[in-house]
DNA sequence: ATACCTGCAAATGCTTTGCGGATGG
DNA sequence: CCATCCGCAAAGCATTTGCAGGTAT
């Protein structure tokens, strides 16, 4: 785990003139540590500070920046307010409960040859897929439905 | 187009206590006017004034709610800063071009079984699918590449 | 008649920016 | 040493809300 903290700043570092400060690093850990977790700023930003290593708002959205532009995280809304980020682990996708606001992931939802498909159809080059489904999850179906957006 | 307007406000009006008003009249008109068109709240405003008949952003921002919870329209977050709304006409999803900001429509990218299987494996019901698939348009795809965000 | 709407102005909340001081390479 | 980065405070913007007057039904 401590190891994989290393591999991405090494990676950013290596071509460009990004320095490797301790707040990236703690950034970079606590997303490591929640991954699979979807976290806004304000909530980074808490938990650095539970952990003695506060590291500033401003500081966070300039990091957050620059790793969505480097692929390493992936920025989501789900219209609750603020964004949400979290580690690009393979591409998967998001299932939106509209009553209980849960974000449940699936993966292998897209056709195999989507990519060479619009490259030949529209000259379209993808580099990344975002299916979001709306809906009502296992525990909502049934359930007599409240107003959205809800946080949770 | 005229007879559109009224079966979408004759919709809206009949089962709730919904009033046709001339601001929600226009909006929806010019939504069908524009047609396949992404509109900010701004941008509909502006419409809307350029054609003497002002309407107040808080006045939008509430009627697109309405809207959207209606399954009128759908509003759709491209990156850009402000919210775009579009008329919902049949499922389809959006190519977005990360170097020039194109917005691109295609339709059937999806498996046709893809509702049922989600019902069968994760027991969700799905209402509304969204796919957004970011990289580069036919255009963009040789260019030397600039930074994102990029409205148009 | 009355519940619902609108417009205005102000508030809100997320995100960005300017800047002086700090720091990694 | 110097370009880059950080934290602070303040600004910027899209969106929401309170309220008083207006309007559809």
């Amino acid at each position: 785990m401590e190891l994989e903290v290393n591999d991405i700043i090494d990676n950013l570092a290596e071509h460009n003139e990004l320095r490797i400060t301790d707040q990236r690093r703690k950034i970079i850990e606590l997303l490591i540590e929640n991954r699979g977790q979807h976290m806004s700023a304000e909530e980074i930003h808490h938990l650095a500070k539970k952990k003695e290593q506060p590291v500033a708002l401003p500081t966070i959205y300039r990091t957050m920046g620059i790793l969505e532009k480097k692929g390493v995280i992936s920025k989501n809304d789900f219209g609750g307010g603020a964004a949400k980020y979290e580690l690009s682990l393979g591409n998967h996708h998001h299932l939106i409960c509209e009553n209980c606001g849960k974000i449940i992931e699936v993966s292998g939802l897209l056709p195999a040859d989507l990519e060479q498909r619009l490259l030949a159809e529209q000259g379209f080059q993808s580099k990344e897929q975002r299916l979001k489904i709306y809906g009502y999850c296992r525990e909502c179906i049934n359930k007599p439905k409240k107003s959205w957006p809800g946080t949770q």
